[in-house]
DNA sequence: CGTTCCCTTGACACCGATCAACTCTGGTGG
DNA sequence: CCACCAGAGTTGATCGGTGTCAAGGGAACG
């Protein structure tokens, strides 16, 4: 019940895989320029797609894969488990983000990977992903380039548990997405679809979802969010940045950085 | 007062960066195996070789460089200021680690870097570390690997200050120091030197300093460590890497796996 | 011999966790 | 069609871990 429903989605398998892949070669077409052939080559990568059903694992922590992994449309969620029973979410993965690049070095990966809405995954095998490194010295750049960025985002957030409190932590989260969500055209005017329960915010704040209930509501009340069904409006993006301490360099985005 | 005092170093600079030079080979060679004359190349990395002052920034958040920057001697740590004062450390670089190749690809950087003992750092021009980049798969492939391992010890950053209370959180640091620096030589039977202030501290894991000053007194009181003018030794290995919930495999340290 | 940096200790305040109950919604099966 | 159920959101009462503020001590340094 989450990210379905494109209206008539009846096309057969592998032009809705085109078509998702677009959102993939667009987002790094948008950080990196790229030249035609090399987008035909980021499609070629986009061959084997499946559904991952929302609260599924696409890679298990621990796991070795013999492919890579690329969110082409819904959300997913790194975390890693603790032994007491709960979960720290340490990374948001949005649609055209790469999941598990670092097999193709490391192997191992130390997190486990959950779909948070139903998900269409691209299985990339490793052979091939390696070949197009390789090969491809403007791909390879580009997603060098998209891992730095996501690095970027882990300092980002170590900064929001470790020194801003809960408030200012959920109002920073909020600008992240947003800006990240424009960027691949899925917020426009403040506003996008939010497939988060308070549970998984939680998670990702390293708070527990009461707090993130009464944060909310707070927020809402301080008329800076609509937040309803899913769906967030951001009323005041100035009033939210100061709060949050945001500052989108880190993620850049040249064009954005202004607005 | 802090790193000083190798007995006599009264040899020559370069005698002395190539000497210094050796742990930063030796870091990539434990962790991949490297070909002599690869080896010879790093080395060729770091002739240019100053000693930056405690305290002092070797790089200024939002500075762009035409070097990058290896810390071949000494602690450095890589911090984001908050507009209210605060400081969050982001993670600790240890003698052998890079302090900015992202430059090489992302110019800007996010956060600055500042030396936390004396230290010996190379001064690598930007150019030169993109022949090597391009021109010596193999040590590109190192490189990518130690920073997909930086990359993994962020994630074990934020589940530390996310979903881990203060006594669990210094224990963490702790064990993760522990490993990083046995890799490196520089710990011996659960015994190393310690040269962060607890304020360091207290940056890095989102606390104050007078409560990592209850916190260490706790974890002395428990006999699971003894710290006194900075020489840290751990008494019960066992007991600390479970109070702390250590699971050494995101460090990538295959021969450590089991001490 | 004062200054500075770091460590230490105590009293108190507050943010966010915990526990528990209740609502609302949509879905499922009888 | 209705009864039931599970998942998500909401609310209140209470507890505890950390922050804050303030003061003092010791060691290194100029």
């Amino acid at each position: 019940m989450a990210t379905q429903s494109d209206i008539g989605s009846v096309a057969p398998i592998r032009s809705a895989a085109s078509r998702e892949c677009e959102r993939f070669v667009a987002k790094l077409d948008a950080t990196s320029i790229l030249a035609e052939d090399e987008k035909q080559t980021l499609r070629e990568l986009c061959v084997d797609t499946r559904t991952v059903q929302a609260r599924h694992d696409i890679i298990r922590e621990g796991e070795t894969s013999e492919q890579v992994h690329i969110v082409l449309k819904g959300w997913a969620a790194r975390y890693k488990s603790l032994r007491n029973g709960s979960r720290q979410i340490v990374a948001l993965v949005l649609p055209g983000d790469f999941c598990d690049l670092h097999v193709t070095i490391l192997r191992k990966i130390d997190h486990g990977i959950v779909a948070l809405t139903p998900a269409q995954v691209a299985y990339v095998p490793r052979r091939q992903m390696e070949e197009v490194l390789l090969h491809r010295p403007a791909l390879a750049r580009a997603l060098w380039r998209a891992t730095l960025v996501d690095e970027a985002v882990l300092r980002s957030w170590i900064v929001n548990l470790g020194r801003r409190n809960a408030t200012a932590r959920i109002a920073h989260l909020i600008c992240e997405l947003h800006a990240r969500l424009a960027l691949i055209g899925l917020a426009k005017d403040g506003h996008f679809r939010l497939p988060l329960t308070q549970e998984v915010i939680a998670d990702a704040m390293g708070l527990t979802s009461v707090h993130v209930n009464r944060v909310l509501q707070k927020l809402r009340a301080g008329k800076l969010i609509v937040l309803e069904g899913g769906e967030l409006t951001i009323l005041d993006i100035g009033k939210l940045r100061r709060l949050a301490g945001f500052d989108p360099n880190y993620l850049q985005h040249e064009h954005l950085q202004k607005s």
